[in-house]
RNA sequence: GCGGGAGUGGUGUAACGGCAGCCACGCCAGACUUAGGAUCUGGUGCCUUCGGGCGUGGGGGUUCGACUCCCCCCUCCCGCACCA
């Protein structure tokens, strides 16, 4: 084998020397415009920014596999295009390292989850230098570091201390409010004021749990999800929709608890419409705005005896056929709405062989918390409820419907109870059937409609009395008319609401963000002051949360931090003198963390702001009246929508109203990068075989002699098919694996592993290689002439095409490109013939994003001093890009007869002369009526024969 | 059920409405070789009576011309799902 060829022992110094040099020379160190950062700005300062993100790993121990660093390779590929591109580019990587994994391995070993999580990031990293990628390793840090969430907890607090103006449509400071509610200029907002009795009557204790009830970040006692399995109470997002926890999959309850909550359903509206502001794929934009869920409607008031019931409704054009209402079994009104005793004559149906309302309204609660989400599935969709024994009246007819509670009614949504329409709505068909309910029609559904709810539009039936008539008027015009009348008399208002709730924030956890949070002798929360942050997590000898029988939903949380009682109560001073005081023992999820890390790697070591503004505006800020601003280019798994993205932009929405950042979206532009899978291998008896010791074999797969079944799935350890980054660049080197990766789709898109496919990204480089590099001596074996024409158009045509692909994460055609272009110099010129210097060092430009050390290696042999990183990107010649003659296909009736050679500017007429002069065309023609020909020149000729 | 996305050789994929399958894996053949899991060269959608015919999930439509645009259907993937 020839001395200096480009084998993977070679690939492996390389790499190694490059990116010992790249460290050395800090080669990917971004300067800021201003601080700590700022030394060569010089540099950039007249170049665009471009701030390309991934999301960030969390460090598990098990490592990288292959399929991670497919969105770093992404944006690895882009930020290094771009930076050659003449943009300043900002490409930093961290680690999400608080979360349940290392605190369930510290509760099994004892060990501090500490100590494992920065042993399983200095491997990450390791292994992420290897990849080559072009992190400022500078603004590297956890969210687990101090001099981190030190300003997670600031966030907070500034989260704790601001309101949500509804007339502003923004967050503004606590403060503002306290103001305006001593100057009398502002009301409390309603369900704020329990006593009810005027602000400036109200003792020092009652004022502040009406301020508290304001806050962004508050206490509340609701129905929670409480998972036993992992002792933590969790969110919305967190729970699967069969009521099983995301993580553990353990069974989820409803319980009562007072739980740490953020006001996100403030900027429910914000959160919809600014998405439309976004470059972000249609269906992620489609996933939150399902998750947020708005629906419009009205509010319609049923007076039941002394008290009144708030339903609400999108289909208040329906109001006639309404014939009961329904409240969900945790309504607050339904203690007041419980008659005495049974009418006589009430039907059994009704009264579940209860012996009194109450008996029976108190069976049907406790049935409704015991089951969990899951149970509501596997009984079906079967209708169950019961009488009240009382009634409301219908403001429009005046008559008195039966009310009901029933758990197809849902607590958190709209007002928590319905005006039951079963003519015109599926689930209130299902329950009236089962308990013999009139159905009164008053939408007309058409001849051959076949019975059930009518759903479908139609003319207004039924509709009509002394007060109001809606007799053939469609459904908007009903609605509109219905809505009005209500408005008038004093029943209803037109109204929106959203199925996104507020954002349950407290964890019964260890390993987590302590709150900034201290209890009074009141049992009311403070914040402790910026002076005293961060509170550190304290030490403690039993890191597990207590937990409890999976399906134990009587018990109750107990957070890890409560056993830590010298730390739990604690005596500050702050500012009446020094008091006692109880810490917040719950911790903040594991999405604090992730919440804003973006904008600390723009100032990471700053210990006097979370981050700079100036570096905030030049980094993230909008660059024309109404851009968003935010981060260039964010890259991360699907799985993130509804969860990490919606709870990163609530946040960055507040700090944006409070004045904290001038970009009021945090990323600009998200691509969810496809997944990799592998195929895995089945035995006999169904258990997985190792995959890497499966052999193919007449189209059977084989492991150990004996015949297995492939499947398809996730890469890890369950299904037996782990491949390692390590391993693969241990075989071929990183500039190998990063071809390989990037060559086998879009960005976007998923595709299978497979392993024996990699050498094809070997060859190329290989190719590339003994292009540029003679393989006895190993220098460069470059010439000084000039190319041939149709080299100049292989090579002006490739740099077009790599530009395209790299601009518009398309790697795989870019690297189809410099394919094509190699192959191109590889016939061209042979052995004894040097390649021109002027194709030679372009085409190492173009690998360079992709395969950056052998770029470097080459670049370097071809006698450049500095680092390819920085060289400027080639250029196309517009020259080049166009022929002088073109192949023309000629077309009868559509289909392809013949090639003509015409000049590449001849009009349609010389291209219908060339076409009828071909031979074949001839034959074609001859005899033949031409009804028409269609000439587009460059393109092709078509004769339409008749 | 509702809403999205996608169906192209054995495989991953490529094609401003204009020559379907670029590039690669695999496979076949050849060259160089003691050897090949190296390298280089050529071939490789299917059928064929070697003229050609048929081919982008199926069926229709628009068009001189459709992988591409429109309608219906099938299959797969993803999200949501008693949200009033």
């Amino acid at each position: 084998m020839p001395p200096h060829r480009y084998t993977p022992a070679l690939a492996q110094s390389i790499e190694l020397a490059w990116q010992d040099r790249w460290e050395r020379e800090g080669t990917f160190h971004t300067p800021n415009p201003t601080g700590a950062l700022s030394e060569g700005f010089e540099r950039v300062a007249d170049r665009p920014k471009a701030f390309v993100m991934d999301m960030f790993p969390y460090p598990s121990g098990a490592g990288l596999h292959v399929g991670h660093p497919l969105g770093y390779l992404g944006t690895d590929v882009t930020s290094r295009f771009l930076r050659m591109d003449g943009h300043n580019v900002l490409h930093p990587m961290g680690y999400d390292a608080f979360g349940l994994p290392a605190e369930q391995y510290a509760v099994q070993t004892g060990q501090h989850p500490r100590v494992t999580t920065e042993a399983n990031i200095t491997a990450i990293a390791a292994q992420l230098r290897r990849l080559g990628v072009d992190h400022d390793t500078r603004r590297t840090f956890a969210t687990i570091d101090p001099g981190y969430y030190k300003w997670t907890q600031w966030i907070f607090k500034q989260i704790f201390e601001a309101w949500f103006d509804p007339d502003a449509d923004k967050a503004r400071p606590i403060a503002e409010l306290v103001a305006e509610l001593d100057a009398g200029t502002r009301q409390p907002a309603p369900g704020t004021n329990e006593t009810g009795r005027p602000w400036a009557e109200l003792s020092e204790v009652e004022r502040r749990r009406v301020v508290d009830a304001h806050r962004l970040a508050y206490r509340h006692e609701a129905p929670v999800n409480w998972c036993p399995g992992l002792g933590t109470v969790l969110s919305n997002e967190e729970v699967t929709a069969d009521g099983r926890s995301e993580r553990g999959n353990f069974p989820v309850f409803r319980r009562p608890l007072a739980q740490w909550m953020m006001r996100i359903t403030a900027y429910a509206e914000r959160l919809l419409t600014d998405l439309d502001r976004l470059d972000w794929s249609e269906s992620l934009k489609l996933m939150q705005r399902n998750w947020i869920g708005r629906s419009t409607g009205a509010k319609v008031r049923f007076v039941a005896g002394v008290e009144t019931v708030e339903v609400f409704t999108t289909r208040p054009d329906t109001l006639f056929g309404a014939t009961y209402l329904v409240l969900a079994p945790e309504h607050p009104l339904v203690a007041a709405l419980t008659a005495d005793r049974w009418p006589d004559g009430a039907d059994p149906r009704w009264t579940n062989g209860a012996a009194t309302p109450a008996e029976a309204v108190a069976a049907y609660q406790r049935q409704a918390s015991r089951r969990s989400e899951l149970d509501r599935q596997a009984e079906g969709r079967e209708k169950t409820g019961v009488w009240l024994g009382t009634g409301a009246i219908n403001p429009l007819t005046g008559r008195e419907l039966p009310v009901f509670i029933a758990d197809y009614v849902l607590t958190g949504y709209g007002t928590g109870a319905i005006m039951a329409v079963p003519g015109e709505d599926a689930r209130d068909w299902e329950f009236a059937e089962a308990f013999g309910l009139p159905v009164v029609r008053t939408v007309q559904p058409p001849a051959d409609f076949d019975g059930g709810a009518y759903t479908g539009a139609g003319p207004m039936i039924n509709s009509s009395n002394e007060r109001l008539s809606l007799d053939g008027l469609d459904k908007s015009a009903a609605i509109a008319t219905v809505t009005e009348w209500l408005v008038q008399h004093g029943h209803g208002e037109a109204t929106t609401t959203y199925k996104l709730r507020d954002w349950l924030f407290s964890r019964q956890r260890y390993w987590g963000e302590p709150f900034p949070i201290v209890y009074d002798a009141d049992d009311l929360p403070i914040a402790v002051p910026d002076s005293m942050l961060p509170v550190l997590l304290p030490e403690v000898d039993d890191y597990s949360p207590k937990t409890f029988a999976d399906d134990d939903d009587t018990s109750l949380p107990e957070p890890p931090l409560s056993r830590a009682a010298e730390w739990v109560t604690v005596t500050l001073d702050l500012g009446d003198g020094p008091k006692t005081y109880r810490r917040e023992t719950n911790t903040m999820p594991n999405w604090a963390g992730s919440c804003w890390y973006y904008l600390r790697y723009l100032d990471p070591a700053n210990d006097e702001r979370f981050v700079d503004p100036e570096l905030e505006s030049y980094w993230m800020g909008p660059r024309s009246a109404g851009d968003t601003g935010g981060v260039d280019l964010y890259v991360g798994g699907v799985e993130h929508a509804v969860l990490h993205l919606l709870y990163a932009r609530f946040w960055h929405k507040v700090l944006f109203d409070l004045g904290h950042v001038s970009s009021e979206e945090p990323f600009r532009r998200l691509v969810n990068q496809g997944y990799i899978s592998a195929f895995a291998y089945t035995d006999a008896r169904g258990f997985y075989v190792p995959a890497a010791e499966v052999v193919e074999r007449d189209g059977q797969f084989l492991f150990e002699g004996e015949r297995v079944t492939r499947e398809y799935g996730k890469i890890g350890k369950s299904l037996k098919n782990m491949v390692t980054p390590d391993e693969m660049i241990e075989a071929f080197g990183a500039d190998t694996f990063r071809v390989y990766e990037m060559s086998t789709g879009p960005l976007e898109q998923s595709r299978p592993w497979e392993t024996k496919a990699v050498v094809g990204s070997q060859r190329l480089l290989q190719r590339v290689w003994r292009v540029v590099v003679d393989e006895e001596t190993g220098q460069a074996r470059v010439a000084d002439t000039e190319p041939g024409a149709d080299t100049s158009r292989a090579l002006n045509r490739a740099i077009e095409a790599v530009r395209d692909g790299l601009g518009t994460l398309r790697f795989n055609i870019a690297i189809a490109r410099i394919t094509e272009l190699t192959n191109h110099l590889t016939q061209a010129y042979g052995p004894g013939t040097a390649v021109p210097r002027s194709v030679a060092e372009p085409l190492v430009l173009l690998l360079a994003p992709l395969a950056p050390h052998v770029a470097e290696e080459m670049w370097s042999r071809l006698g450049q001093a500095d680092s390819v990183a920085w060289a400027q990107f080639p250029v196309a010649e517009e020259r080049w890009l166009v022929d002088d003659t073109v192949q023309v296909a000629v077309q009868v009736n559509g289909k392809v007869r013949a090639q003509v050679s015409v000049p590449a500017d001849a009009d349609a007429a010389t291209l219908e002369a060339a076409a009828r002069a071909d031979e074949r065309i001839v034959g074609y023609l001859d005899g033949a009526t031409v009804r028409r020909v269609v000439a587009v020149p460059s393109r092709l000729v078509n004769f339409v024969l008749g």
